[in-house]
DNA sequence: AATAATGATGCAAAAAATGCACTAGTAAAA
DNA sequence: TTTTACTAGTGCATTTTTTGCATCATTATT
């Protein structure tokens, strides 16, 4: 929309951190984006951004202004995104942040059902971890996130919550891949690759690890769920997700994945929201129910 | 501001209901907005108006727009009342839709004491019957409301609620003048002026005499109190007013109030509040605030 | 001291908004 | 029925706003 073209100036300087950085991003001259802001600024009667050497920073004011500013251009998107759906169509743009282990089946999968039915809805999807998600949930740059575990925002407006069984991978021919349910302890007295601390998974099995004699000596850490999964199969090693982010089968490769017992590893939760009292536009709606829909049948409810 | 001067154009058809007519208000010809309603339209990518012979009215899409076109234009006021606040100056903009009982005395009081305190913030006082009270509230032409029951609005957010005694208002000479409290039966027993039917004082009234055996047979029916009240004197009749619409004495006049029996005439409710989830400007925020202490310390609250 | 970033400014070119004169359509009035 | 009095839309010249180029001033880093 045309009306609100130096807002978006003003968000991309603010994001870059710097006036002629921004520029580049928008295909003006820093000069001409200077004065938009300059503008604006004489407009509102007040500094938005402080002048750094190396650029400019948000002002106290400038953060009011940056967020009421974000919000009438997610506004505009709802809207227009209302709109067409009046004459059918439904077009717009959905934002969604989630955590590894979604971005390699489900969300595709998921996102594919939805575009097949609507063809002109686009999408964006971050990797974000929990925190990364819900800042990205608050700044506007995501209209719906998954996140594991726990959340802690007031402003995160959950829609759905469910149940999410800890799971090793292995190889086939791996000594515990005869097992249909795995106890943790068994688990641990193998070589294990693990991912890194801030992860929810990492977290569970900590926790676990401590109620057992055992500890976690990961041969290998990673903050990649795909490399760890990668080198479990050259290795022969272990390693844990969560369901939703193992495929149903694991057809193309040599590895399977196999439960935790409940009793030694309780399932994490996993949960789905977005921004409290926010008005989503109907295409995000639409997917955020769709996903519900999905999440609810395919695993447990909380 | 600056960005959103289309959205002001827009606002004004739509209020007008013509764009020659708004072109007037706006002190612009007639084809430059109407080249922004069309830019507009095809920025939108939907019409907002349909084109009548004699004017121009929105359209379904244009409905949605305008909503939300106005709750920018508030939201704007707001962010720049809270910035102004950064500085320790408050400035803003307060409108306010209220019954007629309440413009002559109190609100007047209201603001000036506002003001006083904070002479850059300036008012918007509406005259408004609750049904057109509430509608100011919805389209955002006003921040807060004071209505006389009963209140229909779901989004109708009630910050306060005062109790109201009916209270007779007469010459010093009328012949009830010297009682201290009257019953409803005998004010009948005078001749009376009233307000007409679509007001709160009527309502109770009528509902009272119900419980009596006489009827109200004004002789005078006015949709003005102010009318009513010179009526009165020069008639020498009994009208009706609740208490907060009359001045604390009757200074320079001859008349005087007396309010009826609380058994007779129940109190009325007298509703103060905004539209719910609304995020009134730091301004309307404090009036809203110092309104609310006020009716609290001079009237019963319920 | 030199270098490489940054934002700000004067001036000309480009783009957008506006105003004027006019067209075309339609409902109410004569 | 014709006439009148509204309405929105359009081509073109004018004004206003935005942009780009060249350049300056400032400051942290080398």
């Amino acid at each position: 929309m045309k009306h609100l073209r130096p807002l978006q100036y003003l968000d991309a300087v603010a994001k870059a951190g710097s006036i002629r950085k921004a520029a580049e991003t928008l295909a003006i001259t820093s000069t001409a984006l200077n004065r938009r802001i300059l503008d604006m600024e004489e407009d509102l009667g007040a500094q938005i951004f402080e002048r750094l050497p190396r650029g400019v920073r948000l002002s106290t004011a400038g953060e009011i202004y940056i967020q009421h500013v974000r919000a009438q251009i997610n506004d505009m998107e709802r809207v227009k995104s209302q709109i067409a759906d009046l004459s059918g169509e439904r077009r717009g743009h959905i934002s969604i942040a989630c955590s590894q282990a979604l971005l390699p089946y489900f969300l595709p999968e998921q996102i594919s059902t939805y575009r097949h039915a609507h063809p002109a809805v686009t999408f964006n999807a971050l990797l974000r971890d929990r925190a990364a998600a819900e800042q990205a949930l608050t700044d506007l740059s995501a209209d719906l996130a998954l996140v594991f575990e726990p959340v802690r925002m007031m402003e995160f407006q959950i829609l759905l919550t469910i149940r999410q069984p800890m799971h090793a991978v292995m190889r086939r021919d791996h000594p515990l891949a005869g097992k249909e349910i795995l106890r943790l302890r068994e688990c641990l007295e193998y070589p294990v690759a693990l991912p890194t601390e801030k992860f929810g998974v990492r977290h569970l099995l900590e926790i676990a690890a401590r109620a057992t004699s055992h500890k976690l000596n990961p041969v290998m850490k990673s903050d990649s769920f795909e490399f760890l999964r990668h080198y479990a199969l050259v290795e022969n090693l272990l390693t844990f997700q969560i369901e939703i982010g193992i495929p149903s089968e694991f057809r193309d490769s040599d590895l399977i994945s196999r439960p935790l017992n409940f009793r030694d590893v309780p399932p994490g939760l996993l949960y789905f929201g977005q921004l409290s009292g926010r008005n989503l536009s109907v295409a995000a709606a639409r997917f955020a129910h769709q996903m519900t829909e999905t999440l609810a049948n395919r695993f447990d409810v909380e």
